[in-house]
RNA sequence: GCCAACAUAGCUCAGCUGGUAGAGCAAUGGUUUUGUAAACCAUCGGUCGUGGGUUCAAGUCCCUCUGUUGGCUCCA
């Protein structure tokens, strides 16, 4: 962290100190807890007691606190003893903070530190506090923070214990600085999927369907279709075979992968009117070690490579679901290679390839870090399988790194359940960081499973699992691809390629003829006849980000030259059909 | 799940301290036949998310449920 940012950082602190001092004067009786600074600026938590607090008193709060600030009032710090500091805030019947005081006493007993207690005190106000802290007041600059909202919180983030009202304030270094960041929460508002979605038509939720499970327009369907042939067309190349597994299985399945445990309450289970249930597939792995496993297999099959674009399903805790981010019903694209340990450098490097292949057609390769998420040697207990084939995998996965040149970087206790991976970190174009693609080994699931083949000495061996997902699932990917490119999709992507205008009645049955042409070029098109003027309808095709627009009129019909604008252009440009269906079907072919 | 907020026409939203619902867009009908980011007129459309309560009177106040949004890692 460089110096600017600590300074900024004090000060968001003392403006948690401030707050806390605000509350205190307008709710007397409030308990105190704690107040850090955060990444966009301060929070502190409060218990109020029967005392209800709402958006409305938010205003009254800041003001409060800029009348606060304005006495210019300096922080000052002093050094208590532990006992005495006990003591006080017993008295003042703080009971977080006394929490907060017995844990120290007890830590640095454990550690042998010495203590030293600070308390640091605004005018009336004084407050637990290890600082450090601004000198005075008039350091905040005026109209540098904005307190922005409540928040539950439960005390020490551990849900057995008390909720507590949380109230957070953007701080930045100036006016400027906070009207920069609210102006870039607006450009976040503005590209928000589930707007983008509602107004571009590509999913909807529906009350009678239920939270969580997103239905597909025509024209998302188109997106999710165009990534799935994009996926599989990349996989085949390199070996991949496309398979399909029912939705549900005994939850003997999972008991033997492990799942079972993992999931808990996660799973979904199905009653039948028969002597078995099911239970909603969490994962797609399982399903495909059967295809495995249903015939005899030789080393000279492998490796053998499945892949599916299937639905799983996930019983998440009804605060967790938000647009497509989070869904119960989840479109995984996943596959999974079965290989000798002599193939497995290479099976890794084949899937590193593929995902550079299909970021790269999106653009997003240069912008990636990637992690070597390894086991958290602390907790064995967490993973499946065997210590030694966790040492072999994890050494594997870090020279096939070394080797590509991923400078990948380490990272304990990210593993999964069943082995190490590498995971793909990219950053969209508003600078969120998304993790989707993996690469993970796993000698545990086929030792579980037990499968087998035969090798070059008539033994029988475990395969190795290497599983990976390219895209994740289609439903996360489309929420990054529609913040990414804020509904301006690629042309391969969009659900309408070309949107033709008329002019004039006259003008409509060349609209047709003109749409049919670009049809039977698999161009996707759509023609608006409407009788309404020219602009409106321009207007229209621009709202739903359609790359290409064309009008047509007396002067097209008469020409062999085409009008086009371009998406994000006023401006038009002349250019023959024929090289027009050209250019969108090389653009089209080049992703 | 927990804390807070929100839920009014297909969409975006108005409706102040309680006095039985409004606008723009969309849709429909008509006029218009439009030349590159909103033609004109008319019409239709809502038991104000659900169920209950308070009141002479509830979109408005209280409770329940459902759904949506933000937050629940940040440790004096």
């Amino acid at each position: 962290m460089n110096k600017q940012n600590e300074n900024l950082n004090v000060k968001r602190h003392s403006l948690a100190h401030v707050l806390a001092a605000a509350i205190k004067e307008l709710y007397p009786n409030t308990l105190m807890a704690i107040g850090p600074s955060v990444d966009n600026g301060f929070y502190y938590d409060f218990d109020f007691g029967d005392e209800k607090i709402g958006d409305d008193d938010l205003k009254k709060i800041e003001k409060k606190m800029i009348h606060i600030l304005k006495q210019n009032i300096e922080f000052k710090r002093r050094v208590v003893n532990i006992n005495d500091a006990i003591k006080k805030e017993k008295d003042a019947g703080q009971i977080y903070k006394v929490e907060l005081l017995q844990d120290l006493k007890m830590k640095a007993k454990n550690s042998g530190e010495k203590l030293e207690i600070g308390y640091y005190s605004n005018g009336n106000f004084e407050d637990l506090c290890c600082g450090p802290h601004i000198k005075e007041t008039k350091e905040i600059a005026k109209g540098s923070f904005k307190i922005v909202k409540i928040a539950g919180a439960y005390w020490k983030g551990d849900k057995k214990n008390k909720m507590l009202t949380r109230i957070y304030g953007y701080a930045f270094e100036n006016k400027e600085e906070l009207d920069d960041y609210l102006k870039k929460v607006k450009e976040a508002e503005a590209r928000d999927h589930r707007k983008l979605g509602k107004e571009l038509d590509l999913f909807c939720f529906s009350n009678l369907v239920g939270p969580g499970l997103p239905l597909f327009t025509p024209k998302g369907v188109v997106i999710k279709d165009e990534l799935q042939k994009r996926v599989e067309e990349i996989c085949r190349e390199y070996g991949f075979e496309k398979v399909s597994t029912p939705h549900l299985a005994k939850i003997d399945l999972y008991e033997l992968s492990g799942h079972a445990k993992k999931f808990g309450d996660e799973l979904f289970h199905v009653k039948s009117h028969y002597k078995q249930d099911y239970v909603l597939k969490p994962v797609q792995c399982p399903h495909q070690t059967q295809i495995y496993a249903s015939r005899p297999r030789s080393y000279r099959d492998l490796p053998i490579r499945y892949m599916e674009s299937e639905k799983q399903y996930r019983d998440e805790k009804p605060g967790q679901i938000s647009g497509l981010e989070r869904v119960i019903a989840i479109t995984v694209e996943d596959g999974h290679t079965f290989c000798t340990v002599d193939q497995v450098k290479d099976e890794v490097k084949n899937m590193v390839n593929i995902i550079k292949d299909f970021y790269t057609s999106l653009g997003m390769w240069d912008n990636h870090w990637v992690s070597l998420s390894v086991r958290d040697y602390d907790n064995p207990e967490k993973y499946i399988g065997e210590p030694e084939d966790w040492d072999k995998c994890e050494k594997m996965l870090e020279e096939v790194a070394q080797e590509m040149g991923l400078e990948a970087k380490r990272c304990e206790g990210e593993a999964a359940l069943y082995g190490p991976k590498l995971d793909f970190m990219f950053r969209d174009s508003i600078g969120k960081e998304i993790q989707i693609p993996t690469v993970q080994l796993d000698f545990a699931t086929p030792k579980r499973f037990n499968l087998i083949y035969t090798d070059q000495n008539n033994k029988e061996v475990n395969p190795v699992m290497v599983h990976r997902a390219i895209l994740g699932s289609y439903e996360r990917f489309m929420m990054l691809l529609i913040e990414h490119f804020a509904g301006a999709f690629p042309v391969w992507l969009s659900p309408v390629q070309v949107q033709i205008i008329s002019v004039g009645e006259s003008h409509r049955e060349h609209c047709n003829d003109l749409a049919l042409e670009f049809k039977n070029q698999d161009i996707r098109v759509e023609v608006d006849n409407n009788d309404e003027t020219v602009g409106n309808k321009i207007r229209k095709a621009t709202g739903q980000k359609v790359p290409y627009v064309l009008v047509i009129g007396d002067k097209e019909m008469n020409s062999k030259n085409l009008e086009v604008r371009n998406r994000g252009s006023k401006e038009t440009r002349s250019i023959k059909k024929l090289d027009f269906i050209k250019e969108i079907k090389e653009k089209i072919k080049n992703k």
